[in-house]
DNA sequence: TTGAAAGCGATACCAG
DNA sequence: CTGGTATCGCTTTCAA
């Protein structure tokens, strides 16, 4: 079979325990031992038996990331940062860390089975990233499980999500309620009247705080509560086309759609220019989530700019057990980025002649 | 500690080897029995021990996907497409299959990193996606690791990348001359004669194959050799959006720009956009990949369509070993998708006044 | 600083 | 169809 720790000791003449210890640099061994040892390893070109290995100390090299869809950069952004950081340095055997990202697809049901998986991978931490789901027994099953997981020794960590009561984990969650609220009266202070909204899947947390800045920010201006003018979509560009058309069709005189990401901010877009109606300018359109593409596809385009990043690489370094005390939580607050302007209010009959 | 095997075993009243067999569903076992040893599990709430089956079986349940980046959607998609056919069924225990993701940011010396990794893992499968390095010592090294890899039972496909000879793994190519090829044609045919074009980094396959693609298109135009209209960038925005201001401070009389990946693209319309040029009609901007926002950022565009998610997918089935025999070439077609019209070439003073 | 040896928890072969 | 058990390759006390 192939080689193992066993041949690579015979070769440098040393035991077994000797060659782990050199392999983990967990305890001291002699100088010239190490090099002996080493030259062995290059030799027979001997890689180690990671299951082994995982079994023996009863921890893996794994951290998992949990997305809803790794196509979609917002996760995309989160899970690079994440993986910076626990790629870099540290973990057991000189090694890095490596990352298994899940694609829950938003559904609560393989989010648990994921956490299962990562649970038999006897991971070593595990990154719960974007919304959760609001229903109380889904977010008891989650925190069950996450419990469990942290009594076998993984760390957990919710990044862009609300803090699990009753677990160890560390949540980095997002300011989404004041960064709603600010989007809104960027629109607002330009003087537009009939916003549509554009929220996202009910039941998760981000739909339900990013619509209720949205509501603040109208109350305070005295209009009208704007449910008829939400309509809920998953956060996909395509769900954004389909309920922008919706609303088009149901409330004509919109002069403005922000969308609760940036995905259906896309959609709107699509939606619009195949209504007939100019993007800038004619209908102004707000994402969230300030994706690096997203400027491009809205030019006249407002953003809270989440800094995923900065969040993600964080997220990494205390999965790894560098940062932050158990049960703590930690905001991580976004900021109002004007990308450019949205320009004046339009009449739409006017922009279309 | 935690619930094992021998504890199931044990309140069923069965041995450890009969609860083994029941959770892998590979030997037949009496339906009684069976029934009796999946309430244990339930009871106990057991969860295999995954390093401990890998180390006694010799294999994980885990299939790593090495991509350049995961923040950028195309590899996004494939991922996400190769997910979801190995977590769809099969695997051990009944269970499946997790995607351990790997970010190389095209770096040669990562992907090699990564490789060992998933060697030490005992990967069952390894999903290398989008373009190759063309040094030869590079190319070996790669082989070489492949060969390893393989010999100790794990299967390699190659997604969107050439085969790798002395090998046993399964390429799945993509036709990227003959895309780019016609998406020049394409704008040659719109009455284009200079056409700027933003190449991939230097030294991959996919940069190399597509900008010979663009080649041959202008050749049989009678058009010269485009290499003063041609920069190389990075595949991301950010270079995309320097090398475009570079072309057109050099080449201030271009009416088109091609590019050769859709980030690339995004980063030329942000240019052209800060240069006063208006993105339809004043220069035109294709992209390459065809991924589902781009459309929206570049109203014109003329895409090639690469199937990402049907490669992934293929890819998939063929890490779970479902299809393909060992070195087998099974290329993935592109399709020209002219997703809008570039419309008419203008003159850029005339458009600029 | 190094070695010997007892597990870690499942699998799969060999019997029955 | 089920049970006993050697084995997988490494980690980690415990001694020396």
């Amino acid at each position: 079979m192939s080689v193992t720790l066993a041949d690579v000791a015979a070769r440098a003449q040393v035991s077994p325990a000797t060659v782990s210890r050199v392999l983990n640099g967990n305890y001291p061994v002699a100088g010239p031992t190490r090099e002996r040892v080493l030259r062995a390893v290059a030799d027979l070109d001997y890689v180690l038996n990671g299951p082994a290995s995982a079994l023996a100390a009863a921890t893996s090299d794994l951290v998992g990331i949990l997305v809803a869809d790794i196509a979609d950069p917002f996760f995309g952004m989160i899970a690079a940062a994440v993986q910076s950081q626990i790629g870099a340095s540290g973990g057991r055997a000189g090694g890095e860390r490596l990352a298994v990202v899940c694609a829950t697809g938003g559904a609560h049901e393989r989010e648990l089975t994921y956490l299962t998986l990562l649970q038999r991978q006897r991971a070593a931490a595990v990154v719960l990233t974007g919304s959760a789901d609001e229903n109380p027994e889904h977010t008891e099953a989650v925190a069950a499980k996450v419990r469990r997981l942290e009594e076998s020794g993984t760390r957990v960590v919710l990044c862009g999500r609300p803090p699990l009561t009753g677990t160890e984990s560390t949540a980095l969650p997002f300011d989404n309620r004041a960064g709603s609220r600010l989007l809104a009266e960027h629109l607002l202070a330009l003087g537009h009247r009939r916003i549509g909204y554009l929220a996202g899947p009910e039941g998760r947390t981000t739909t339900r705080h990013r619509l209720e800045g949205h509501r603040e920010a109208l109350a305070a201006y005295g209009l009208p509560d704007p449910e008829p003018l939400s309509v809920h979509a998953l956060y996909e560009r395509g769900a954004g086309y389909t309920a922008t058309r919706e609303l088009l069709a149901r409330e004509p005189d919109l002069t403005a759609v922000a969308a609760a990401n940036d995905s259906l901010a896309l959609g709107a877009c699509a939606a619009l220019r195949d209504a007939g109606l100019a993007v800038p300018g004619d209908v102004s359109v707000t994402g969230f989530d300030d994706l690096p593409f997203s400027a491009d596809a809205v030019p006249s385009l407002t953003t809270i700019h989440l800094p995923l990043t900065e969040a993600g690489a964080r997220a990494g370094r205390i999965a790894l057990g560098m940062e932050a005390r158990p049960g703590e939580v930690l905001p991580v607050e976004g900021t109002l980025t004007v990308r450019d302007s949205t320009g004046p209010v339009r009449e739409r009959a006017a922009a279309r002649g």
